[in-house]
DNA sequence: ATCTTACGACAACACTGTTGACGACGAAAG
DNA sequence: CTTTCGTCGTCAACAGTGTTGTCGTAAGAT
């Protein structure tokens, strides 16, 4: 049997013999990862094949097999590692709020980083080590600032839903190819600016304007606007008013 | 030369030959779109293949390049699909923020209803009539609440981009084999419920509400929240119905 | 009735993920 | 040091994938 992981995906038997490969080089969890990582970034999302990563590796695709139960297990695992680049070197400050909005920011930082690895890994859950780190960092933030167990639960739940989900939707649009992703900021000029006026006024009205906003991600004012709700339910009440963003 | 696509993903000729297959089906973009649909509802997103789409329809699989330049182009026109069932039969009621909410929670659990569609399609911007009409829409609400073409385009950005983070998320969740969903639903018991109290002192505090939270999406309360923030922001003030027409 | 040509079918190509078998070699046991 | 053990790298194979070039047939226009 080659069964490497059990049911939750977790690798059984820590790795022992280091045989190293025909090319010499010796492989581990964390090298294919990073390999796995580094393909994605270079060469597109469709560059991770279990053949590639292995030529890539100079070892026999089916080597990774030793380490991971299918391709499922390895994007968990990118995915894992995504979310400890994300929290690495977090320094909590105290205020809660800027806090979640820093780990929310490096979240969403990290993914747009690598947009290719965050479009297979965005919306996955892995429960894996770092992505349960994450978890106790998020909810110790919220619990300091006086949130329930049930309050930080859900504001967490919010938090990190918005988070990924904006993370998965910026990064399947600035994973696209070239020359897709030049169509798809060019879009917003030349399809929709040259709409019919009359079936459709309220996109030649905001032609420009539609523009211009979707350059850029909505995610920074979508935070502001649900930190902005969570605060208003603080148990001792807003402490800092709301922040008017522009 | 097989250019059945312009540049823009559209079809260029309209079909005008309607010779029935091997087995009798007449082809037709409309039924290839459906016909994928079900297929992916059905047996999941594996299951989507131009091969066993092919012999759905009864049909040779290279027929459908006639269609659809490739895999991509199938899949952009499944996503219009999905926005047109959403806001099919939309009834504007005139008060902006129950017609926004309305068209979310339409988009939302449109996409939910076929998580397996969603995962492929939610994150993709289509440029087709559908995602148009829709723009459309979200625009004039907006500006009939009484936004300016900067704040209405602005908005729906961030209010689109929060549905379509949210329904890529959630359908992903629920679009996982079925032992990976259930195991996903009872991670928050098992996984998380279990883990050291020492070194997780908050995730153990919280593991019950945690379980709780999860099992719902959050997005209905991360709209409410943002339909907050839009409405603080209403020139007129955040009046509760700012009903009026152009 | 004839002519185009759109379009469905066929075959082929270069890929993909995954697995069973095999054997070499690192680590432990004597 | 030798011997055993079993991990793990390699090989070969299978069934499946997206996509395209070619070809003939029949639908629609003349």
């Amino acid at each position: 049997m080659r069964t490497p992981s059990d049911g939750s995906g977790r690798v059984i038997g820590v790795q022992r013999r280091r045989r190293p490969t025909k090319t010499g080089t010796v492989l581990s969890h964390e090298l294919i990862v990073r390999t796995a990582i580094r393909l994605l970034s270079q060469h597109g999302t469709d560059a991770l094949s279990v053949r590639r990563l292995g030529t890539a590796l100079g070892a026999d695709p089916s080597s990774l097999y030793r380490y991971f139960r299918n391709t499922d297990d390895l994007v968990l695992a990118i995915a894992d590692e995504l979310i400890g680049r994300a929290i690495e070197g977090l320094r909590p400050s105290g205020n809660w709020r800027d806090d979640l909005r820093d780990v929310g920011h490096r979240l969403h930082a990290t993914y747009l980083a690598h947009p290719q690895v965050a479009v297979l890994s965005a919306a996955r859950v892995t429960r894996r080590p770092n992505e349960v780190r994450g978890v106790e960092i998020g909810l110790g933030i919220l619990r300091s600032a006086g949130f329930s167990p049930e309050q930080a639960a859900r504001h967490y739940h919010s938090f990190i839903d918005l988070s990924l989900g904006f993370a998965a939707l910026d990064a399947a649009a600035s994973a696209l190819p070239r020359n897709h992703a030049d169509g798809d900021h060019e879009a917003w000029r030349s399809t929709y600016a040259r709409l019919p006026s009359d079936e459709y006024p309220h996109i030649t009205a905001c032609a420009d304007a539609l523009a211009a906003t979707m350059a850029a991600s909505a995610y920074p004012a979508a935070l502001d606007l649900l930190l902005d709700g969570i605060a208003a339910q603080l148990p001792s009440g807003p402490r800092e008013s709301a922040t008017d963003d522009q």
